[in-house]
DNA sequence: TCTCCCATACTTGCATACTAGTCTACGACC
DNA sequence: GGTCGTAGACTAGTATGCAAGTATGGGAGA
């Protein structure tokens, strides 16, 4: 395979080299610590090195990549902290995107239904890919919800650093099942406009990823990055507010 | 003046690039609506286009240009809405921000008295760019101080819009003496580690854009992106959790 | 056999060249 | 005089070329 095709929805060559290198890192094909080069990554794909540096860029702003100037680009171990971080920040962002949804009354219960219910169908299927895309449309569907699309945006960046753990942790005890149920509660708390309820439930689904972690950590250390001290970093409860 | 001088802070050009710009258009020195174009920039800074290009690249992510392929980049207009989402995303990370660095008992007591002395320095002799700076350093104190520096990464980005504003608000009521003030008010409540008053604080703090805005849009219509219905978008109270 | 040095083959950062699309203004035609 | 068509001067997107720095491996010397 000299030349990969690419064209996952088109649009401008540097944004399709963006989604299949995040694709490629994310399941783990490309593997952190792995060495790309603008040159060899732009001849897979046919295309010039020009597009393939913007992605490099992009890539590396949030997190999937490290750039070594004068001597290579690899992909970014997965890091403890950074994934800790993200959950932080997506915690803050979410939490609030649902108690403003609840609060607008303003809810699309037939997408959300909807979504769940080919939710149900991916776990049962088994189909991680499709899972993983229906994922990211609940939460999306959520923030638009709160007229917060654009916020949404701050969430895919920040999201990149969990989606690996999450793929990593797929097949596991914590699967597709219970965070279809994890789902199903915020729909129904955002659904009942209970935004106290909304925002714990949001609080428990994603902090779940803190409890995979450490064995995922254990169980691929090649994967991850040297964790300096204890193997299990300073322990941190979620932040949890006066309405929990 | 063909050739702009261009150094602030050295490192790679494209920075440079993406530091000159940003400041450009907080400032209005770029105005809203300007066009700019690759190959102009690139020779008022004695660079080519592709360092240019990708300045262009991360200002259209942090949403003050806008990229119309094969047409022109032009000044994005300061809008309404981008204007409001920010403050909300900053508003959740932020108040969870003061919660975590009240909960962690670690504040640096010292910087923070520090900073906000020569806040109040800054603010007597009205110098403005001074405490742009210094209000820029206080958030990243707060948010060293909650272990979240990195969360600042998306507090930075998201920020951008709301500079715009500010600058345009810095000579009139709402203005640098208050900013202080608030500032003083959360300092307190980190400081006594107390998490509630400490949210409320940023909250309050965060919000304040909020009052100024309606007459900077009616003052600067041209500066503004043209609002479609009524001139005050939908009224959207501060999101008030439980805990206020 | 071990160590040091240097040639070489990489890498990214930046500059330049080419492609393709858009707007505009001028001129021909009606 | 008015309108349509077209040529040219722009634009950003992509490709390629050049410069500067880094790692590496092999050979020379001890």
């Amino acid at each position: 395979m000299s030349v990969v095709a690419l064209d996952p929805g088109g649009g401008p060559i540097a944004a399709q080299v963006v989604r299949a290198l995040r694709h490629a890192i994310v399941t783990m094909r490309l593997r952190p610590g792995e060495m790309l080069s603008e040159q060899e990554i732009a001849g897979r794909f046919g295309v010039s090195r020009s597009p393939v540096r913007e992605a490099f860029i992009k890539l590396s702003e949030v997190g999937l990549v490290r750039v070594l100037p004068q001597r290579g680009t690899r992909v970014a171990p997965i890091s403890y902290a950074a994934v800790e971080d993200a959950r932080f920040v997506r915690e803050a962002v979410e939490t609030a995107i649902v108690r403003e949804a609840s609060a607008r009354r303003a809810i699309p219960r037939e997408a959300l239904a909807d979504n769940l219910g080919r939710q149900r169908a991916a776990a049962r299927a088994r189909d991680g890919a499709a899972f993983f895309a229906l994922d990211e449309e609940f939460h999306r569907l959520l923030a638009e919800a709160a007229g917060r699309a654009s916020a949404f945006k701050v969430i895919e960046d920040v999201k990149a650093q969990m989606d690996r753990v999450r793929y990593l942790a797929m097949p596991g005890a914590t699967s597709m099942g219970m965070l279809v149920e994890q789902h199903g509660a915020i729909a129904r708390a955002v659904t009942a406009l209970d935004p106290d309820r909304a925002a714990a439930a949001m609080r428990a689904h994603l902090s779940e990823i803190l409890q995979s972690l450490p064995a995922l950590a254990l169980a691929h250390p090649d994967l991850f990055e040297a964790v300096p001290a204890g193997l299990v970093p300073t322990e941190r409860p979620a932040l949890e507010d006066a309405t929990s």
